[in-house]
DNA sequence: CTCACCCTAAAGGTATGATTAATTGGCCGT
DNA sequence: ACGGCCAATTAATCATACCTTTAGGGTGAG
């Protein structure tokens, strides 16, 4: 004891966050190792705290934890990058463009797929919305209210991918809301969002109400590759 | 040894294997709560274990912990699918057949995909892995040695997603090995594998190893495609 | 009768002592 | 001189005692 604590609950995320911040900016480069007793006093936390920190990063395969060897970082082969947590913490990071680019082509695999899905089984609730999140798209695209546009490109995907009836596609809408506040946040935007882009997307609603998968799955196609066009070379 | 290690020395792992089961099997459905003095007795395990496999657990989205209340299962939205361990409790439970076609259908966007990106990336070494798992798969499914044939076919499957150079797509090979083998663990593969199978893992290689993007696409969609709907219809 | 405040105990969170396993280095046998 | 085996050391792992928080009921004033 001794040390009052700032923070009244979370020291465990505390220790939790800084470590994977620590890790996924290379501050601790794979191969390094760690002992627990050094990151006691480092975090002024107890072995506990600690441990179950470790145990945590163990489980999202960013470090392994070997008797008398430490707490050793594995390699970036190893760890579970589907994490949302790590996810986050590498958007932070230095490496955001490339994870971008990567997070786009996964979206090219996925959404399309998740499109003509869409189109089998997307209820009439479902529709609506997404009709919905197109005219908010096109109204705010117009008026410049970038904020706006991107929530509603937002929950068109969401329920897109919620739409396809596949839970694991449906896990993948925060992935690819991060991908969407990601490009917003840095400026990666024009003024005035790509006419295009908004046409693609009500085709896109039209062709899942339809019940046409085929038309739905190119559409959606279209806007994956122009937003990782978009991505890869700013207009600004 | 076909199967990773599980029985890993460490009170952890076991205590963490069996509460992912019971709350994935459903015996602890959403919203229940566990008190951790009960689940010490229970497992027969001292706190700070429980507590470890509690954190993974809650890192996993499985479960919340809140003071003076327990630990509550979390309804099945906030789940980590992707999480490796997650994936495996679940296919060993009774949802496994709508597992496995959430699985096939997510492997129908994102393998062709990874197959595309292969051809640009491809190093001469992983074509050299690629045609070399494939002869293995040719050889043990003519004589009918299904374990050899399933590690060639994990190998040609994670040689590929690794060859597409994104890191997001290789990390799904976790995932899809999980898949193949949850599909030779239980018996949802003839006694000699599909031909037709065998020749489009070389038709993936070679239009790869050629730079055929689309070919290589094509062929890989062939494959998931015959795979999913093989396991929703099994042999038996 | 209702509401607000406080007070208690129940349960998770934290800290530290005890245990076990694995690496290192020295020693003995060949 | 070289290689394998044993023990001493070290760091993770397990166990337990203590602290902090908070749900939920009880009490008193309005």
């Amino acid at each position: 004891m001794g040390t009052k604590d700032q923070t009244n609950t979370g020291q465990h995320d505390r220790v939790l966050d800084e470590l994977g911040t620590r890790i996924t900016s290379g501050e601790f480069p794979p191969g390094h190792t760690l002992r627990i007793e050094q990151l006691e006093t480092r975090f002024t936390a107890s072995r506990s705290v600690i441990r179950e920190a470790i145990r945590v990063l163990e489980s999202m395969g960013l470090v392994t934890s070997r008797r008398r060897v430490g707490v050793t970082v594995a390699p970036r082969t190893a760890w579970n990058l589907f994490d949302p947590r790590l996810i986050r913490w590498r958007l932070n990071g230095t490496d955001r463009p490339a994870l971008l680019l990567s997070l786009g082509q996964l979206r090219h695999g996925v959404e399309p797929a998740a499109a003509a899905l869409a189109a089998h089984h997307a209820t009439p609730e479902q529709c609506g919305t997404l009709t919905g999140a197109v005219m908010q798209m096109a109204v705010h695209g117009r008026s410049g209210d970038l904020h706006a546009y991107l929530d509603a490109d937002i929950l068109f995907h969401r329920t897109l991918l919620a739409a396809s009836g596949n839970e694991m596609l449906a896990a993948l809408a925060d992935v690819v809301a991060e991908v969407l506040k990601g490009r917003t946040g840095h400026d990666l935007m024009p003024a005035h969002p790509e006419p295009a882009a908004i046409r693609w997307h009500a085709e896109v609603a039209q062709a899942i109400q339809a019940r046409d998968p085929h038309a739905a799955e190119r559409a959606m196609r279209d806007i994956v590759d122009e937003a990782t066009r978009a991505t890869q070379h700013p207009p600004a």
